[in-house]
DNA sequence: GCCAATTAAGACCAATAAGGTCTGGTATGC
DNA sequence: GCATACCAGACCTTATTGGTCTTAATTGGC
């Protein structure tokens, strides 16, 4: 399959929908919830993994809320993917370990490996709100 | 995550292997599998699902065996991923339906797969086995 | 023509990961 | 101090993947 969780998959429509608004608005879970159509647990998980992995920042108490930590054009698709799943490669080799498996096989998948990771660091959430 | 499966590193190991000697040899399943260490009904698993997509033929019968389909340079990572996994690409969009998910968000998804599918297209099995 | 060897195909089970839910805790504002 | 809303983590259910097994079909050799 080689696809995204769906998990990033909400944390993308997550993010555009905000990065369209004012970015000043705290935007709290039932709302998002509620204009998005994911389910509140959910959403509620989402916005947890995207704050702990500095995306959004958060404001606890009454009138709190979730609110982008930067400017949407310094926000790339390859640090929302990083933030939700990890190290974005298609095969183990670019983590620490020692890539027991591919790169063993082939120094090929390195490159393939680059070559996605430009591609979504140059990809900011601001350009893909634009679409 | 968003890594292949191990049924795919399995065929890439598979095919590097094949790739690395003569075309012509027949290898059969009980061979492959103590050469190269995969569990003798798992590698059997691969080696139907890679015929299947065409990328390796096979002969029945006793002295059968299996062998590449055509030259290893004219054979793709991308043709391999797809035989094994379907259609590459890091979301939905790209398949015959809607894409109703990511595509509504940002059409710039499709630059990423195309990028992606691109850079795999253009990786040909005997450029992995020089390695 | 019969038997042995080998692939083909598909059903089946087990393990893992993902998706989603719930509960208790903590900080903030009124 | 009380209500509101986020925070954190455990938990369960389901889907996918990985791996195994069984039966059928085909070919070569005796």
């Amino acid at each position: 399959m080689l696809r995204i969780t769906k998990i990033a998959d909400y944390g993308f429509i997550l993010l555009v929908y905000m990065a369209n608004r004012d970015r000043d608005i705290l935007y709290n879970a039932k709302d998002l919830s509620s204009a998005i159509g994911i389910p509140l647990p959910t959403i509620s998980k989402v916005l947890k993994i995207l704050t702990q992995g500095g995306i959004l920042k958060s404001q606890q108490g009454s009138k709190g809320g979730y609110s982008l930590a930067r400017p949407a054009s310094e926000i790339t698709a390859a640090q929302i993917i990083e933030a939700i799943e990890g190290p974005v490669a298609i095969t183990d080799c670019s983590g620490a370990k020692g890539c027991e498996r591919n790169c063993k096989v082939s120094p090929s998948w390195k490159k393939v490996n680059a070559t996605l990771e430009t591609t979504l660091q140059n990809l900011s959430l601001a350009e893909m709100a634009k679409g």
